[in-house]
DNA sequence: CTGAAAGCGCTTACAG
DNA sequence: CTGAAAGCGCTTACAG
């Protein structure tokens, strides 16, 4: 884009095709009738020029940069892969392009020239702990388009919020312990403190109990931390203190892991769920009954709702996708590879 | 970004600061000497106004966007995460946006009117199979800034390439298995027919036998595809019609974690060696022996090389990076969790 | 249906 | 060291 490179401009094709700037660019963004046999002869010349409008001189005349931002705290978890799958194809099918930074609120860089907002996006979509109140504070003000991800709606504006359906989820996955498999005892395992995922599938798990008649037994609730390690090592706590129970509601993937190793080590049974169906959840033994969350979907919908938040249009202020009951064998269900995996071969390890 | 939002403009900076537009932009750009008082003057009315220069407009008036591209086939991979990680985090260093576009080449939408390019970045970061030749001689004609990543240099245009040391690695991978096992007949499982990382990894094999005069026996060499399936099944038939191996060089990760599927569901015993060192390779039973490539430098150094590129600079045609040997259990070596997880806890499954 | 012209917010010679 | 002015490549009223 050096001055020396001479790509061609809307004046190029204007001067080419015998017509004003001005029907190029209706041409170009069907913002006005153009007689058919012109707009043809300039569509012609276009692609005989290989034309490709600059994006910049778009944005500067046209008030809109063409482009959405995403920010999030940082690259990694299962989850990035395929949330961004999905915001990046929903984004590229409606022709916008994607603006990515990863910033963690603590580093709070101010030669931080450039943050994503206002000036070189048209909408935002934010995960959790990647934007300061200040500016979401102004953002909301100024009534930027911005979609919350996987998280509460704020008190700092009223920006509408995705998230992913984990109370029901969680209370179907129990139930099928109590229903199914007769487990009365079921442990439940706590995310970090105030993780609105934990709270949610706690409430799921209490409902389920409260369905069936069981009462809510508070030596039976652990903090797991949502962690391997954590999962781990509060379960062989339990098998020492002597504590019964015969179901673990793990509180997701990665916390059932660190039981079903506990577990083993200690030569006890039990049935193990997760939550989230992470990748492996299907080849690790026993291959984990867990509850599958839309995640590529909510990227999709993300893209969708920023965009009808740039149109103006009205949007809900939570959705709510909806998960999905993934029962393989570490509930106590026989295991079916077929459908366990989906089309996969199992590797049990 | 609308007209009715009114954000600070340069102009209203250089009024409130008593200055001309030149001064605020040399000062903003450190373009040319200011006079220190004028200087911090204006930055403190660029402060207080909270001004912060539309990208747009630089890029047009300054015949440059301030962002770099990446193009890739598609968001997924082991590799993705790290190497996204690696890209995301020098270019914002150096303070340039990252724009993804994910477009295999074979969906070939014509109305795809905004391909990442000339128009839209200053330089171009690009996975194999992403971009036609077509646009690829167009990019070299142009000398636009482009680097590839994990790939050879193209005939269409002579463009720096980044890599990960494959032969030497393979070859340390495969001497260890000879000279501290004692394997005498390493089996080696290619990977899809051509892909580049097999071949170097086939030639360190070979390189390794060689070195201790071992013969390269035919028989010894499969087509594990890269894939646990695939290779899970060639190791199968092998056992089936009693072909004799004490070790097997899996070609990576994946397709080693087959080969153990199958070892163990025979019954039999061999050393397996794997490449990747993907992030479950230390949790699984036995705990993968592999290579680890520095996937994340792979990205940063991609990013170093493309602006060293827009500014001009020299860039060897080819930079490969190190890859370094971890030795955990699969080879036939002793575990130690601590150092073969670095820190972590081992959750063998 | 079409064109001339203003304007978007910057950068960069060109003068001084 | 500083300012007036041209120009980057578009879009969009405004006329016709």
């Amino acid at each position: 884009m050096s001055p020396k490179t001479q790509l061609p401009t809307i004046e190029d094709v204007a001067r080419q095709a015998g017509v004003s700037i001005a029907t190029v660019s209706r041409v170009l963004n069907s913002t006005a009738m153009v007689e058919a046999s012109t707009a043809q002869r300039v569509r012609e010349t276009i692609a005989a020029l290989n034309y490709i409008p600059r994006p910049a001189a778009r944005s500067l005349a046209g008030f809109k940069t063409g482009s959405i931002g995403l920010l999030l705290p940082e690259i990694s978890g299962e989850f990035f892969q395929p949330l961004l799958r999905g915001i990046e194809s929903a984004a590229r099918e409606a022709d916008y392009d994607l603006l990515i930074h990863s910033t963690r609120l603590t580093h709070h860089d101010p030669s931080y020239s450039r943050p994503l907002a206002e000036h070189n996006v048209d909408g935002l979509i934010i995960f959790p702990e990647s934007v300061n109140s200040g500016d979401l504070l102004r953002l909301g003000r100024m009534n930027f388009p911005v979609v919350l991800l996987m998280q509460e709606p704020l008190e700092e504006a009223h920006f509408p919020a995705i998230q992913v359906e984990n109370r029901l989820a969680a209370q179907e996955l129990v139930s099928h312990l109590i229903r199914v498999h007769a487990k009365r005892r079921i442990a439940f395992l706590r995310g970090p403190a105030g993780h609105m995922d934990s709270l949610s599938r706690e409430a799921g798990y209490r409902s389920a109990l409260q369905a069936y008649g069981l009462e809510a037994n508070p030596e039976l609730v652990g903090d797991g931390a949502f962690d391997k390690q954590a999962a781990y090592h509060v379960v062989l706590d339990w098998l020492k203190t002597g504590l019964d129970f015969d179901a673990v509601f793990a509180g997701n993937d990665d916390a059932a892991i660190g039981v079903v190793s506990a577990l083993r080590q200690a030569g006890r049974e039990a049935a193990v769920v997760g939550f989230d169906d992470v990748p492996i959840a299907g080849y690790i033994h026993p291959a984990l009954t867990t509850v599958s969350v839309p995640v590529e979907q909510v990227g999709r919908t993300a893209v969708k709702l920023v965009m009808d938040l740039m149109r103006g249009d009205f949007v809900p202020p939570i959705t709510s996708l909806p998960s999905r009951l993934v029962v393989r064998e570490s509930c106590g269900c026989p295991f079916d590879p077929q459908t366990g995996l989906e089309g996969d071969l199992p590797f049990p390890f």
